[in-house]
DNA sequence: ATCCTTCTGTAACCATTGTTACTGCACAGG
DNA sequence: CCTGTGCAGTAACAATGGTTACAGAAGGAT
């Protein structure tokens, strides 16, 4: 654990902090699908990422979700904090997109944390400054552009953090996380395959140029 | 200053917090229609909301507007200390909605506080969650739900925050708040009026039953 | 009063997205 | 090998929201 945490985090966090970490987190390990937190759930611990990644899904009361945005090794969860500040309910779900190993930290050592170590508060603050504006990008795609745009940006985006140009998904998987219909989000790759971007496969698709 | 500051604040803030606040602070009158933050602005200051309603809007490439949330007495833009912490560029407009007073915190002040005054962190970390969960709704109503049970959220909610049940913006107003279109939002607003649920007239309407 | 601007109402039409329904194909498990 | 299950392709249709166009009403300015 102590090695993990130093290789990630040794850089931002001063020692006697790592120390404090590795007295009072505990280690975990993942496998893909596993859902680390489901709204409504009661938060213990903060997670601090190490590897792998997380993706931080909305729902609503029908059932629908969508896709919030990925969590990568060397973020935490500013939901998590947030939540930790207020009635302590997650208002999101977070399923392991890939294998990956985290560090669960006490809710109870963030406020003294904050108080003692400049580079824990540092740590925080940015955290919810990058997950504010990748909510805000989020929000972006959402109002201001078409099905096929996000469809795009999704697929890059899932690329990029999973470093894999194969798309291990189902249609009707992309269509939850960019909560559409199946059929549209068929007819849209197909529009894709068509143009030459990617190549579509049974379970899976590749892209090639997007 | 010190009476408003201390009237808003007083009950969440140490003494001696107030006092560094009237020392470095600067205090702000701004008529409704006023612009405080357009997007790109390099941030100076962080306000403190005294009285009145400000909005904020996000705005994309092509100009099209969102009215993302409203900040009342109380409340601090969490986007501006967001923005403090990364490139300082703001990537939202704050407009006041009504006459306004607030008081500018230099941002230097922010680090220095949140080491200094137990309050001062918690206040700021309450902004985030605040602020947070406010995207999130917005989020939610942008992906949940239909453009008619949207346009209802919105004007409860200007009614609530303006205290007056009568809305004064034009159609074309409304529109751009929910980045839609002049017809679309006469159209369902015809309907509202059909149903009983509002009143329409030239320049405002009158919420009846909602 | 007359003119001009802005706001609202409305119709017709289009584009995008979502829905339903049915097809065939791939593949795993017996 | 057959069969069941889930995945993908496609067509037809519906619903929602956006666009264009135009008419008339309100209200201010001259």
């Amino acid at each position: 654990m102590i090695q993990n945490l130093t290789e990630e985090y040794g850089n931002i966090f001063e020692p006697e902090l790592i120390n404090e970490i590795v007295q009072v987190g505990t280690f975990k390990e993942v496998p893909e699908g596993y859902k680390l937190i489901e709204i409504g759930d009661y938060l213990r611990g903060m997670p601090l990422l190490i590897s792998g990644v997380i993706k931080i899904l909305r729902e609503d009361e029908d059932g629908d979700e969508l896709l919030l945005y990925y969590l990568e090794k060397g973020d935490t969860c500013s939901m998590t904090m947030a939540c930790c500040m207020g009635d302590a309910k997650s208002e999101i779900r977070a399923v392991a997109e890939t294998d990956a190993k985290l560090i669960m930290v006490p809710i109870q050592k963030m406020e003294e944390w904050t108080a003692k170590y400049k580079s824990w508060r540092n740590f925080v603050f940015n955290s919810y400054h990058v997950r504010l504006n990748e909510l805000l990008s989020t929000l972006d795609s959402i109002a201001f552009q078409k099905m096929d745009e996000r469809l795009i940006g999704y697929l890059k985006e899932k690329a990029r953090v999973t470093k894999d140009d194969i798309i291990h998904s189902t249609h009707q998987d992309i269509a939850y996380d960019l909560h559409s219909s199946r059929v549209v989000i068929s007819r849209l790759l197909k529009k894709l395959e068509e143009m030459g971007k990617i190549k579509l496969h049974r379970n899976y698709l590749e892209i090639l140029a997007l």
